[in-house]
RNA sequence: GCCGAGAUGGCGGAAUUGGCAGACGCGCUGGACUCAAAAUCCAGUGAUCAUUGCGAUCGUGCGGGUUCGACCCCCGCUCUCGGCACCA
C-alpha cells in the first residue's frame, strides 16, 4: 500500500492528543535530568504561518523528541506574543476590539502548528494578552518601579506623528530615520515617558555574555549595542562666567590639539552661554534642528552644520581660549552632550573645522592634516609634557595630570540608552500607575492586579498624543477611599514586555500566587536550547536578559542568565533565492505542503535543505524528493499489499552490521550538534545499502525507525506500531552503537607521489609504518610515477596516507 | 565607513587538530519493468583531453605565501549577505 500521509498523520496527531503523550509532569523530578527546549513564541499575525516558522520549530521538536528518547525530562512549550500594533490598526479600521481578532489569529496559528506534529505540551500554552498572564508583567513593572528602575522622565523621544495618530517609538524601532513598522517619519520631541533603567545593568549585560553558548555574531552585536567606552570627563571653565563645560573624550591625550568646543543644540548650557549678538542665530539654528527628522539629521545630511554661540572656554591644560559652537553632530543623549573638538585627529571635527575655517593643530606625528584627520598612533608633538610619548603613554600621563589638577577624571560611557517603556496605544498591558490630582503618583496595589484593559469596540485616537485609553473616561478617572481624585496612566507597555519573561511562565503557567514556584524554576532554569530568528539579536534578547537579571536580584529566579544556548535558524528564501514576500509572489504556504505531501515531508525537507543556521532557497523539486524518500523508506517495511515487506528478516547475515553501527553513531552525534542535514544524509546512505542487500534484519529495522522518528514522527509511529510495539515511539530508548563495529577489518590507505593520488591500498588497520611504506613502493602505479626520479622523503600518516616526495 | 559571517559541479549542499574535493539529495542521461505512460528499481553524471583498455591534466571567488601535502593556515584583494552607522 502506498504511504497515505493524510490518514497516518491524522491518526497519530489524534493519538498524541488523546494520550497526552507530550504533557510534562507538573512536579519537578530531581532524579531525572531535565532539558528545556524553547522556541521564540510567535506574534499571531493575520497572515498565518510561512515556511520559515516550521524550520526553527522542527529543529527544536527534533531535539525535544531526541532528548526524550535519551531519557531526559523535556519541557517543550508554545505560546503567543499577542499584543501588538497590527491588531490595533485593524481594530481602529474596523471598529472591533483587537481581542477577538487576536483570538481568531491564534486559533489559526495553533491549527497550523498542530498540523505539523510538534510535540508541544499544550497544557502550558501562554498568551501575553490574558489578564492572568499580564498580571505578572504588571507585577514585574511594579517591582522595577519600587526599586527605582522605572521612572518618568521628560526626554527626547522618537515621535512618529503619523503612526497611529501619533506615537512614541523606541530607538530600536527606528530604521533609517523611519518607523520600523509602516515607515513613517520620526522626529525628536521632548515628552514625558516611562523609562526603564537598563543602563544600570549595562556592565553585567556585557560581561555575562562571556559564559553563554551563543553565536559569536549575536554576542558581538549585543556588545556593540551596549557600546561600553572608557575615557575621560574633562572640565573646561567658561571665560568670564562661573559655568563650566564637561566633555567626554576617549582621546584625552589630544587635549593640546583641541581648538573649539561643540555642544549639542539641545544642551541646556546653550541658553546661558549664548552671547546677546548670537541669540538670533542660535535660536534660528535650534528651530531648524527640532523640525528635522532623524533621517535628515543623519542619512540625508552628511554635511556639517552649526553656529558659534559667542562665548569661549578655557583649555585646562594650556589656558587657550576656545570658541564654543553648537552642532547637531553632537548628540545630547550621549556622554555630556558636549565634545572637545580635535580636528587634526577626529574626522568629524575635521570636517566641521574645514567647513567653518577653524584652526587645525596636529598633536600626533604622522598623517597629513592638509587632507584628513589622522587617527593612528604616533609620537605626540605640540603637546608640552606629552611630547615624544606615543598614544597610550600620552593618555596615561594626561589622565594623571587631569586628576592632579582637578580638571578631569576617568569615566565610562555606554551607547546603550535607557529603555523607553511607554507606548501611546490601546493594545498592550496598561501601566498600573495612578496620577493623583495632588501631584503624587502611586502604583495600583499588588492585590488589585491585574489592572485589566477596559473592553471597547470603539477605538479612536485621542488626538492629544495620548493612547486611545484616554477616551475611556470611566476607566481613566479614579477616586480613592478618602475621596481623592486621580487619573490612570494611559500608557501601555511595548510588545517587548510580555516576551521578556514568558519562558518563566511556561514552567508554572497556572500559578495564581506567584510568577512561578521557586522549586520549579530551580529545576527547569536555565533554558537549555533557545531557537529563533536573528532579527531578535539585540532587542528581545537584551530586554529578556535585563529582566531576568533584575528578577535574579530580587531572588525570584535562580540563574543569572535565561538562555544558556542560543541558535538562530537561517532564513528560507524563495525559489528565486530572494527573501519571501507577498510582493515578490514567492511565498510558500505550509498548509499547501502539508495537504499535498504531509507534515513529515515538510519537516524532512526543511531539515535536509542545508545547515539550520544558513539561509537557503526553497526548491519544489527538492521537496518532492523528500517525499519520494519517505515513500522509499515506507516500502522497506510495507509492501504493495499492505503487508510487512519481504525485506524484513529475523536472520542477520552481518552484511549491514558495520554500516548500521556507523549510522547510529553518526545520527546520534549529528543530532546532538543539530546537524540535521548530515544526519538525514546518513540515513539515506543506510537505506540505499538496505536496498542493495534486499534484506533488513529486524533488529536494524527497529533501530532505523527510532533514528528517524524525531524527524518524521508520524511515519515512524505508524511503522513502530506495525513492527508490533504497543506504546508510542516517543519514549522508546534511543539506539546504541558498538564502537568496535564501526571500524572495518580492512582500511584503505591513499598513496600519493608529490601530493598526487597514485594508488589505493587495502591493509590491516594496525599495519606497521615500514610495511606500509614497502607496500606503497611496490605498487605498480607508484613505480610508474617515480620512475627516473630520486626519492627524497616518504611521509607516512598511520591509517591515512603515504606521500612519496620525489624529483 | 566600521563590525561580523560567507563564496565548493547545472542547483541545494558534504568534507577542516592540514591528508582521496564533490557524501547525500535535486536535475539530467541511459537501462530494466510496462501494450504504453506514470510510479518504481538499477547504472552513469565536476571540466577538458584520451577512449580499445589502463588513463592524463585542470579544478573549492581572485593574487601571493607556508607545507611532503591547503576548500582548511598566513598576507593582500573582489564580491555577497547580516548588523551598526556622526556614540566623541
Amino acid at each position: 500500500m502506498v504511504y497515505d500521509h493524510n490518514k497516518i498523520e491524522a491518526k497519530w496527531q489524534h493519538y498524541w492528543e488523546q494520550n497526552q503523550t507530550f504533557q510534562t509532569e507538573n512536579s519537578p523530578k530531581p532524579e531525572q535530568e531535565k532539558y528545556y527546549v524553547l522556541d521564540m513564541f510567535p506574534y499571531p499575525s493575520g497572515q498565518g504561518l510561512h515556511v520559515g516558522h516550521p524550520e526553527g520549530y522542527t529543529a527544536t521538536d527534533i531535539m525535544a523528541r531526541f532528548k526524550r528518547m535519551q531519557g531526559k525530562n523535556v519541557l517543550h512549550p508554545m505560546g503567543w506574543d499577542a499584543f501588538g500594533l497590527p491588531a490595533e490598526q485593524y481594530a481602529l479600521k474596523t471598529k472591533h476590539n483587537p481581542g477577538s481578532f487576536t483570538q481568531q489569529n491564534i486559533a489559526n496559528f495553533k491549527r497550523q502548528i498542530k498540523s505539523l506534529g510538534f510535540s508541544y505540551d499544550w497544557s502550558r500554552e501562554v498568551n501575553t494578552t490574558d489578564a492572568s498572564y499580564y498580571k505578572w508583567t504588571q507585577w514585574i513593572f511594579e517591582k522595577l518601579y519600587e526599586k527605582g528602575l522605572a521612572y518618568e522622565d521628560e526626554i527626547e523621544v522618537n515621535w512618529a506623528p503619523d503612526l497611529m495618530g501619533g506615537t512614541v517609538v523606541a530607538n530600536e524601532e527606528v530604521v533609517n530615520g523611519k518607523t520600523e513598522r509602516g515607515g513613517y517619519p520620526v522626529y525628536r520631541k521632548p515628552m514625558k515617558q516611562w523609562v526603564l533603567k537598563i543602563t544600570a545593568y549595562a556592565d553585567r549585560l556585557l560581561d555575562d555574555l562571556e559564559d553563554l553558548d551563543w553565536p559569536e555574531s549575536i554576542k558581538q552585536m549585543q556588545r556593540n549595542w551596549i557600546g561600553r567606552s572608557t575615557g575621560a570627563r574633562i572640565t573646561f571653565p567658561v571665560v568670564d562666567c562661573q559655568d563650566t563645560i564637561d566633555v567626554f573624550s576617549t582621546r584625552a591625550d589630544t587635549l593640546f590639539g583641541a581648538t573649539y568646543l561643540v555642544l549639542a543644540p539641545e544642551n541646556e548650557l546653550v541658553d546661558r552661554l549664548t552671547s546677546s549678538e548670537q541669540q538670533a542665530a542660535v535660536a534660528d539654528y535650534r528651530k531648524q534642528i527640532a523640525s528635522k527628522s532623524d533621517l535628515e539629521r543623519t542619512d540625508l545630511n552628511k554635511d556639517k552644520t552649526g553656529v558659534f554661540i559667542g562665548s569661549y572656554a578655557t583649555n585646562p591644560v594650556n589656558g587657550k581660549h576656545l570658541p564654543i559652537w553648537i552642532s547637531d553632530y553632537v548628540l545630547s543623549s550621549y556622554g555630556t552632550g558636549a565634545v572637545m573638538a580635535v580636528p587634526a585627529h577626529d574626522q568629524r571635527d575635521y570636517d566641521f573645522a574645514k567647513k567653518f575655517a577653524l584652526p587645525i593643530i596636529p598633536v600626533i606625528d604622522g598623517g597629513n592634516v592638509e587632507k584628513e584627520a589622522y587617527t593612528g598612533d604616533g609620537q605626540h608633538i605640540n603637546s608640552g609634557f606629552l611630547n615624544g610619548l606615543n598614544r597610550q603613554k600620552g593618555l596615561d600621563k594626561m589622565m594623571e595630570w587631569l586628576q592632579d589638577h582637578h580638571a578631569g577624571k576617568s569615566q565610562v560611557n555606554y551607547k546603550l540608552r535607557d529603555w523607553i517603556f511607554s507606548r501611546q496605544r490601546y493594545w498592550g498591558e496598561p501601566i498600573p500607575v495612578i496620577h493623583w490630582d495632588d501631584g503624587t503618583t502611586s502604583l495600583v496595589p499588588e492585590t488589585e492586579l491585574p489592572l485589566r484593559l477596559p473592553q471597547t469596540d470603539d477605538l479612536k485616537p485621542s488626538g492629544t498624543g495620548q493612547s486611545p485609553l484616554a477616551n475611556l473616561t470611566e476607566w481613566v478617572n479614579v477616586t480613592d477611599s478618602q475621596g481623592r481624585h486621580g487619573v490612570r496612566d494611559t500608557n501601555t507597555m511595548p510588545q517587548w514586555a510580555g516576551s521578556s519573561w514568558y519562558y518563566l511562565r511556561y514552567i508554572d503557567p497556572h500559578n495564581d500566587q506567584m510568577i512561578a514556584d521557586p522549586a520549579k524554576l530551580k529545576y527547569w532554569l536555565p533554558v537549555d536550547l533557545y531557537v529563533g530568528g536573528a532579527e531578535h539579536a539585540v532587542l528581545h534578547l537584551l530586554y529578556a536578559r535585563f529582566w531576568h537579571k533584575f528578577l535574579y536580584d530580587l531572588g525570584v529566579v535562580p540563574t543569572k542568565e535565561p538562555f544558556q544556548k542560543l541558535v538562530n535558524q537561517g532564513m528560507i528564501l524563495g525559489t528565486n533565492h530572494e527573501k519571501m514576500s507577498k510582493s515578490k509572489g514567492n511565498v510558500v504556504n505550509p498548509d499547501e505542503i502539508v495537504a499535498e505531501y504531509g507534515a513529515d515531508t515538510l519537516r524532512l525537507y526543511e531539515m535536509f535543505m542545508g545547515p539550520l543556521v544558513e539561509s537557503k532557497p526553497w526548491s519544489t523539486e527538492g521537496l518532492a524528493g523528500a517525499n519520494r524518500w519517505i515513500k522509499r523508506f515506507w516500502r522497506l517495511f510495507i509492501d504493495d499489499d499492505n503487508q510487512m515487506s519481504e525485506f524484513l528478516t529475523t536472520e542477520n547475515d552481518g552484511n549491514l552490521t558495520k554500516i548500521y553501527h556507523q549510522t547510529v553513531q553518526k545520527v546520534t552525534n549529528d543530532l546532538e550538534k543539530m546537524r540535521f542535514n548530515t544526519a538525514i544524509s546518513q540515513l539515506m546512505v543506510f537505506v540505499n545499502a538496505v536496498y542493495k542487500e534486499q534484506k533488513l534484519p529486524t533488529e536494524y529495522a527497529t533501530g532505523l525507525v527510532k533514528l528517524l522518528s524525531p524527524i518524521t514522527p508520524h511515519l515512524c509511529e505508524e511503522l513502530w506500531q506495525r513492527l508490533g510495539n504497543k506504546n508510542s515511539i516517543a519514549y522508546a530508548d534511543w539506539p546504541s552503537y558498538d564502537e568496535q563495529q564501526t571500524v572495518a577489518d580492512q582500511i584503505e590507505i591513499v598513496v600519493q607521489v608529490n601530493g598526487k593520488v597514485r594508488a589505493h591500498l587495502q591493509v590491516e588497520p594496525n599495519i606497521k609504518n615500514s610495511e606500509l611504506q614497502e607496500l606503497a613502493l611496490a605498487n605498480q602505479h607508484v613505480k610508474t610515477a617515480v620512475t627516473g626520479k630520486k626519492i627524497h622523503k616518504i611521509v607516512v600518516v598511520p591509517s591515512k596516507i603515504v606521500n612519496i616526495v620525489a624529483s
